[in-house]
DNA sequence: TCTGGGGTCCTAGGACCC
DNA sequence: TCTGGGGTCCTAGGACCC
């Protein structure tokens, strides 16, 4: 999709359209999280603060993002991809990779899937996306990246090499702005230098990055698409305060909600986890991580709660705190098991009818006593959320 | 007026074991 | 008198992605 929270927001209110939008949450510390087109115009960047982003384009139009319209606009679509093969990824809320090997002739060609899907969306949902065909998905992807908005590009083999000679590494799916700099420093700067780059020079200096990095700037990729949902191997919340916390008593109640965020989570997916992880970032900004692990597999609030704070004790706080965060990793299936101890089964049951009250109303409705304060600012949903599966956070029913 | 939140994967050093 | 080699697991940090 081509800024698709903007878009969603545009389309579902006309006085957006034809002009610079920016969907953000709804906290003081809020950043960018999608900007219109309009808005890409005045240099306005996801990620900028609010501030920043007014400084560039001082009629910018702020939209507290609305997590149901994007759930509900990407679970649609998803029926959209199935109508031209049954092999889709659904990589990220916006984006989906499609397998039409096997499938293109019945439709009248790759180009063909792209334009109908394309056509599809627009006459269902009002937005643009754009469409990238390759031999791969790592070339199917630089099609599509290259092409927006409102693009159709298909990269074919005998394309490849045009395509890549004098491509910026950083435009390839992989490449961010570090590798980008330390490839640069050896003076590769182009997709067509990596590919033609020595491979002894690329496995000493990135490791085993070094191998698939020469395969990349050639246009090599052999990535499957996950079309089975992966289990998760993390479960975490993390939160940005609208002051900076200096109480312990605070820190604490942050920590108990974030451990029930994520051990309702984990027990709603059935997952346990035996690592838990706490997050600290200070004022400045400086950010750090601290892990356990548990004897036993868990997802209750509490064990989770207790081992962060345990965490919590072992560091010497040396600031005040702008974010924490709680993870659960390690994690397998839970497994339906018989208690020995009625102790044991009825903490459960009373997890687990809570969750079922939080469920039907809403988060944190009902909460342990030892929470100080239950307002819960709105947050927009990570770009990076999936239909289905562990990660459907947060969504109000 | 400071800078979100959800993830995955890789690395490097250290503890520990045989 | 001075010190191998194989392995796993754990931890913290960083790069990358949407």
């Amino acid at each position: 999709m081509d800024a698709f929270f903007a878009s969603v927001e545009q389309q579902s209110n006309p006085k957006l359209r034809g002009k610079p939008v920016a969907v953000i949450g709804s906290g003081n510390r809020t950043v960018i999280t999608t900007r219109s087109y309009e808005a890409r115009k005045f240099g306005v960047k996801t990620g900028m603060n609010i501030y920043e982003a007014k400084k560039l384009c001082p009629h910018i139009i702020f939209v507290v993002g609305n997590n149901e319209k994007y759930t509900y606009t990407c679970t649609e679509m998803q029926k959209i991809y199935l109508e031209y093969t049954p092999d889709v990824e659904i990589y990220s809320i916006d984006e989906a990779f499609l397998d039409v090997t096997t499938t293109y002739h019945l439709f009248g060609g790759p180009e063909a899937i792209g334009c109908a899907i394309k056509k599809k969306i627009k006459e269902k949902f009002g937005i643009n996306c754009t469409a990238g065909i390759g031999p791969n998905i790592l070339i199917a992807k630089l099609a599509s990246d290259i092409s927006k908005p409102d693009g159709l590009r298909w990269i074919k083999p005998e394309d490849l090499n045009n395509v890549l000679e004098d491509l910026p590494l950083k435009e390839l799916w992989g490449i961010g702005s570090r590798l980008s700099e330390k490839l640069n420093a050896f003076g590769i700067k182009t997709c067509g230098q990596l590919g033609r780059a020595s491979l002894s020079l690329l496995r000493n200096k990135f490791g085993i990055i070094g191998e698939h990095l020469k395969a990349m700037g050639m246009g090599l990729c052999n990535r499957p698409l996950y079309v089975q949902e992966q289990d998760p191997k993390s479960i975490g919340h993390s939160m940005t305060f609208s002051k900076d916390l200096s109480q312990r008593k605070e820190i604490e109640a942050e920590i108990l909600k974030l451990s029930e965020m994520v051990g309702r989570r984990a027990r709603h997916y059935k997952f346990k986890g035996r690592k838990v992880t706490l997050i600290v970032r200070y004022s400045d900004f400086k950010t750090f991580s601290r892990q356990t692990t548990l004897p036993d597999y868990t997802n209750h609030t509490h064990k989770i709660y207790k081992n962060a704070l345990s965490i919590l004790d072992s560091i010497f706080l040396t600031d005040k705190v702008r974010l924490l965060g709680v993870s659960l990793s390690s994690l397998i299936r839970e497994k339906e098991q018989m208690f020995l101890f009625e102790e044991i089964s009825k903490q459960k049951e009373l997890l687990k009818a809570m969750d079922m009250i939080n469920d039907r109303y809403g988060d944190f409705k009902i909460i342990w006593g030892s929470y100080l304060k239950q307002c819960e600012p709105a947050r927009v949903i990570s770009p990076a959320w999936k239909p289905s599966g562990v990660r459907h956070i947060n969504v109000k029913r």
